[in-house]
DNA sequence: CTGGCAAGATTGTTAGACAATAGATTAGAA
DNA sequence: TTCTAATCTATTGTCTAACAATCTTGCCAG
């Protein structure tokens, strides 16, 4: 039986699925700040879940790093304290070297070899990312270091890496309001991309490790405001 | 006023955290088979909870590895295919490789010497792990990688890490059953333990990467019945 | 056999209720 | 007044009961 397909199925999820993409946008817009308190009357009521459904989206969010559940005092935004962050990326930085390796080792098969030639071209035609926006940027940033993983093949790795993304990605964000920031950043898939592409997985994982290193860094010098603690 | 101290507070947690432990306790021991579907009716009763307890359970469950969930079809007990046992070793081993290093770099701070030590110590009083049963030694085997990591003091670290070793426990213990395995395993323990102790920090994960990528070359020539597919 | 349909089993979701707890408020004693 | 203790209130934890949506099974016709 010939069927036309869904061209968005956005809405028609599950309640949960709703409940936890709703709640996750919130908190990467900044809807929900850092450390708030997220109540279950407040919730069930705008985004039209029961509670069952609606805590069943917090400990699945709570999971991915997004939440914090505490006994008796419901969900809060994570917000996550310097130390925790430098841990953070500290073994982003380990899991990412992998995904690099593992890359540069696959470059032969399936498309692999498309795609980052694909991000090379994107890359020579703007090395600075001029005119480019922090929200086009960073959504550009995190394609990039998905289709690393992709090409990597690994999906343990793949889902350990985005837990580890996503807790961050407010830090990373502020990093990239800076133009100087992201012409950097570019400089730095530049290199990554040419060592996955000429094959050599050694020279990836160092080039990966230094952009991590280098963001790590960064992100360090992040006034408190944007720390717990 | 005095009240007697709980010796054993196993039942008062949560009803989820009831549930939760309960289920994971049940497919550690075996009596929930690998790919076995779980009916929440028979579950609730079982375990005396709500059905809405148990849902939140069993996503947690989820989360961490142990179970899969399918919509419309519930939860089972995950199995893994050989491929994703090899890759879950392969991020395993970048994950402890990065926690032996940090444990070489921290063996000067707090007591991480004195815990190092008395493994040492523990090991030279019984080489080859004569007299041990499997049962014992995988929750030997456990405390040491669970006391390499707390060395390493690196808390993100070490939520990835148990998370990666949840799902593979039942193949690890089925090699531990010869008493060959248990004293290779004990061996590079030693070798682990005394890089360290060193406070050698690329000694350490050469070594670690090493019992490793040997766990994993095992757990590879396990016969078909270990995986799914 | 094969396909499809009906019946039963199971999960998805909701609403409403009450108990348990933490935080805020008020009352009382020093 | 200021500190402590009792009380109140908001919120989470948990359960029951119900129905809708979906999957599974067994049966029947072709």
């Amino acid at each position: 039986m010939y069927e036309v397909p869904a061209i968005q199925a956005s809405l028609p999820a599950s309640a949960v699925d709703r409940a936890a993409e709703a709640i996750a946008r919130g908190v990467a817009s900044g809807r929900y700040a850092p450390g708030q308190r997220l109540i279950e009357a407040d919730l069930t009521r705008s985004l039209q879940v029961s509670r069952g459904s609606l805590r069943e989206a917090t400990r699945r969010l709570a999971a991915e790093g997004i939440l914090e559940l505490e006994p008796h005092r419901g969900a809060r935004v994570r917000q996550l304290s310097r130390g925790e962050v430098a841990d953070l990326y500290r073994v982003r930085e380990a899991l990412e070297a992998l995904a690099g390796r593992l890359a540069a080792e696959r470059i032969a098969t399936g498309d692999s070899d498309a795609v980052m030639r694909r991000w090379l071209a994107e890359i020579e035609a703007n090395p600075n990312g001029a005119g480019l926006s922090a929200d086009v940027y960073m959504a550009d940033n995190n394609r990039f270091h998905d289709d690393l993983v992709m090409v990597a093949a690994n999906e343990v790795l793949a889902k350990q890496i985005a837990s580890l993304r996503m807790p961050a990605v407010r830090l990373q964000f502020s990093l990239l309001l800076t133009q100087e920031h992201v012409a950097e950043s570019i400089r730095q898939h530049r290199r990554i991309v040419l060592a996955v592409l000429a094959g050599d997985p050694t020279r990836t994982e160092r080039a990966m490790r230094d952009h991590l290193r280098k963001s790590s860094r960064l992100v360090q010098e992040l006034p408190d405001e944007a720390y717990a603690d």
